[in-house]
DNA sequence: GTCTATACCGAGATAGAC
DNA sequence: GTCTATCTCGGTATAGAC
């Protein structure tokens, strides 16, 4: 694509944000690669040479997004006691940090059908952010006892619920995203009630057979998390 | 768009009949305008008389799946006792339905993250497909005693599982997608579980919050469920 | 109202010269 | 790494035949 020179990077850089202006401002459809191009001084083609096309730049976002999200709760988890806290954090500052650009993410969606594109969310390519997403929560569930069967299922649901809020934003049309952040609260008071009952020695069988599933399914093993890059 | 004559009719289903072909063969995007409009022996401009795009075409597939499907559900319910088998019926006979062309629904997911789009899956111009799909869920667990607080909740669970596996049904190779109907049993099977259990009083606190939440969330309000149709 | 034929435009993406 | 020129294709427009 492009070799890691620092001229070459900032160039890269300078493309994203003149794009991420462009599409505040114009919105992703009425922005062109041509507008792109012109408004960052560069040809089209120099362009091209960076980003593969024009939702491969709303990935880069997307990409230095996660980035920051994974600063934040590197920097605050510590100190924050309960998990529903924890959890909490890591949700809500994920919503903070999309809140200005959310519909943005919508255009994304726009491969998530196609299982061999590099820009599908569940595919492939994609891996590392998810295996990244997914440790976050990990993380925030550190310490906490969870029963055996449900370890590695319980950080892969929260990734879940993190995907659903994150499309219920980009339908979102409440300042700072408030909707979604109550949505957020509402089902993390659920989930961290939940995660107490099915605990319990009568929900074992329940228990059992979901995590049958979700192994059944192939959610954990290679094709979805642990398949090589691409 | 055109008059419902016999003719005008008869030709948009050898355009849709001859665009599905043409996508089991070549794959969607693989397929241009052109080609369909030559394959059904008509102009460019009579192809899009009848269809605004080519995803449109994909849309009044999925219609006819769905027309379809609440055939097959209508005639085979009252034979059907159980609740779990009801509901089983349900999903298993959709994705009978769609098994042929899975892959296909990936290209609806194009629009999914364009609220105003009207191929939305969740905006306001794909209500009708939405309101019939829970529909079919309601019939099946009619005679079911459900809390009060469930009643519209349920249906609009199990239908945002029937979506959930209709994504998985995009990546999933299996032959007759075989995969997708595991799942969706050991699915059902859980549903049917935690259906009895969030009856039980201890569980109240918990359900209460949950219908709270989706009542918040809008799922079953005007925008979602009752927009009128554009 | 149902089409044909054809020219045209916009924009995403590519090739190949420099 | 950057550019110019070009390609492709979805979609529109127009003018008219039946």
């Amino acid at each position: 694509m492009f070799k890691n020179t620092s001229k070459g990077l900032a160039t890269r850089e300078t493309i994203l944000d003149t794009a991420l202006g462009q599409f505040r401002d114009r919105g992703f459809d009425h922005t062109t690669m041509r507008d792109i191009a012109a408004g960052a001084e560069l040809s089209l083609g120099a362009a091209y040479h960076y980003f593969e096309s024009k939702e491969a730049i709303v990935m880069a976002y997307y990409d230095r997004i996660q980035a920051e999200h994974a600063r934040v709760v590197e920097r605050d988890l510590d100190r924050t006691a309960s998990v529903r806290r924890r959890l909490g954090l890591v949700i809500h500052s994920k919503l903070d940090l999309v809140a200005k650009d959310a519909r943005l993410l919508g255009a994304l969606l726009r491969f998530a059908g196609d299982p061999n594109h590099p820009l599908s969310f569940f595919g492939p390519a994609t891996r590392r952010l998810r295996v990244e997403s997914v440790a976050l929560f990990a993380s925030a569930l550190r310490g906490e006892r969870l029963p055996r069967d449900l370890e590695s299922l319980t950080p892969l649901s929260f990734w879940a619920l993190q995907m659903g809020l994150l499309l219920y934003a980009v339908y979102d049309r409440s300042p700072g995203l408030a909707k979604t952040h109550r949505l957020a609260d509402g089902a993390l008071d659920l989930a961290t009630s939940l995660l107490k009952v099915v605990r319990l020695a009568p929900l074992a069988p329940i228990r059992r057979r979901l995590a049958g599933l979700i192994d059944e399914a192939g959610f954990l093993d290679h094709r979805h998390l642990a398949a090589k890059e691409v």
